[in-house]
RNA sequence: GGAGAGAUGGGUGAGUGGCUUAAACCAACAGUUUGCUAAACUGUCGUACGGGUAACUGUACCGGGGGUUCGAAUCCCCCUUUCUCCGCCA
């Protein structure tokens, strides 16, 4: 959640920001949350001048006992009955105006950096850069896109946005769908999976099996060569660490909950291994902080219907190799470059063609300040699959988390800035690679990937 | 799952109702002394929210939550968690 610092000295640019996030009622909520401080504020005036004249009292009786003095002592507590009441109250008032002040606060959500477009939808978002094999390199709108020093140079990225109707590429052959593919060569079997478990839980076999461990184990090892600390966490959480991420409370319908032991299945990686820095203070030094965990990812998405659930396009149960990092706000803007870079190099490396998107303000999520857009193309269903979300979500979720860091300079304690991406998910990723690379002979498995999955071909 | 014992600051650890403003030691930081290192000495050494331009100061916090009391780290209740033993188990 935003701080209180914030909105007290800074109210009209909070309020621009949450206007280009779309959020309803900006200033009104704003207005709330301050005059709750305000409350907050004259109670604890109130509450601890109460709260000093008893412990003052106390103190007096004491010394009476001591010296023997019983009468005295008896007076004096007589005058402690009202101002007992009246600390009472005072308790429970704050504790009120404390609980609508962090209800009205967890309402509220992040605001965008400058950077962020203009927009209320992913119509507004903005194609920062664009490649992969198969990208024509002669166009000349992609020709700025890979001159572009990437992600922080605006002029060059809006040119950048249409860049997608420039280019259609025209499949040689008909290419099917993922889906026919994954039955073809008996790769994964989703009819099995509603048997077992419902929609939405594939069961991967054989070469289709193989395939997830090598892209498991390929992110994993590009992971560690970047310098991420691999992570293996529980994948069920508490309710602490739901709120601490920010999937509580306005997430709750998209997690499964184990009821008889109030835990949550984890949604991402990024709940658990951000949640390890929960209550902490970091040492400067030891910052950044860079993680990365493979972990099974469960989602409800409670709503979704239609094309985008056919196959792996959208999945209850998937597996993703997440990166987190903890970092200064000094360098978090660097290490989100840095993420974007490793990302980028994953599908690179995978030879899928891939655009990167700057979210629009109305598209972003509830918590992010910044945050890009991995898409790959598939031939065979002539769209962009969102294969990675990578944010920076500045202090927002360190506030709740209360993650901090000790400042080498001053020894001052101020909050951390986190960030996170998805380094990679692995269905769309499966679905792109079956899709692009399939020939007569089978699916092709780019170079960087054979090493893990031990052949050349799915045959 | 059953029984018992614990949880105190960055760490070790004292504190069984008011002489606690949470001792002491270690670590850390600053300074003094000193060819250098080390040692010694002195000082600083929590977090959150208030008040104050500031120096400073008020309140709360001893695993979490409630209760008893004029007053709770200390007594009572519930929860979490760690250890030991028993049971079960990959």
């Amino acid at each position: 959640m935003l701080t209180l610092k914030q909105i007290n000295s800074d109210k009209e640019q909070v309020i621009a920001g949450l206007e280009k996030k779309h959020f309803q009622g900006a200033r009104e909520a704003v207005e709330e949350v301050l005059r709750l401080d305000q409350m907050r504020k004259s109670i604890q005036q109130q509450k601890d001048t109460a709260s000093a004249e008893m412990n003052r009292i106390s103190k007096t009786i004491g010394q009476l006992i001591g010296q023997g003095k019983k009468e005295e002592a008896e007076q004096a507590k007589a005058q402690t009955s009202t101002l007992k009441e009246n600390i009472k109250t005072y308790e429970q008032q704050m504790t009120e105006a404390e609980n609508s002040q962090t209800q009205a606060l967890l309402q509220i959500p992040n605001i965008p950096y400058s950077i962020v477009p203009e927009g209320k939808s992913a119509e507004d978002n903005l194609a920062v850069k664009a490649g992969g094999w198969d990208i024509p390199q002669d166009t000349s709108i992609l020709a700025i896109a890979n001159n572009a020093k990437a992600f922080d140079q605006d002029g060059a990225s809006v040119a950048l946005r249409d860049w997608k109707e420039e280019w259609n590429p025209q499949p040689a052959f008909a290419k099917l769908p993922h889906w026919d593919l994954a039955k073809k060569y008996n790769l994964i079997d989703f009819d099995l999976g509603v048997k077992i478990s419902g929609a939405g839980f594939p069961v991967y076999i054989g070469q289709g099996a193989r395939l997830q461990r090598a892209l498991i184990n390929f992110f994993l090892a590009e992971a560690a060569k970047d310098g991420y600390t691999e992570i293996m966490p529980p994948t069920v959480v508490n309710t602490a660490s739901g709120y601490g991420t920010g999937q509580l409370p306005d997430k709750e319908g998209q997690m499964y909950h184990c009821d008889m032991d109030d835990l949550y299945l984890i949604p991402t990686a990024e709940v658990p291994v951000t949640n390890i820095y929960r209550d902490e203070i970091l040492e400067e030094q030891a910052l950044p902080i860079k993680n990365c965990a493979y972990t099974e990812c469960f989602r409800r998405e409670a709503g979704s219907y239609g094309k985008d659930v056919r196959g792996l396009n959208r999945l209850h149960e998937f597996s993703k190799v997440e990166i987190v990092r903890i970092d200064t706000p000094e360098h978090s803007e660097i290490s989100h470059r840095e993420m974007l870079s490793h990302v980028e190099g994953l599908l690179q490396k995978l030879e899928l063609p891939y655009r990167i998107l700057r979210l629009s303000g109305g598209d972003m999520s509830f918590t992010a300040a910044l945050c890009y857009d991995f898409e790959v193309y598939s031939e065979a269903q002539h769209r962009w699959l969102e294969v990675s979300s990578t944010s920076n979500f500045d202090t927002y979720q360190a506030n709740r988390l209360h993650c901090r860091y000790r400042r080498a300079e001053d020894k001052k304690v101020v909050l951390c800035h986190t960030l996170n991406g998805s380094a990679l998910a692995l269905p769309r990723i499966v679905a792109a690679l079956l899709e692009n690379n399939q020939t007569e002979n089978g699916i092709r498995i780019p170079a960087a990937l054979q090493p893990y999955f031990g052949a050349d071909m799915i045959r």
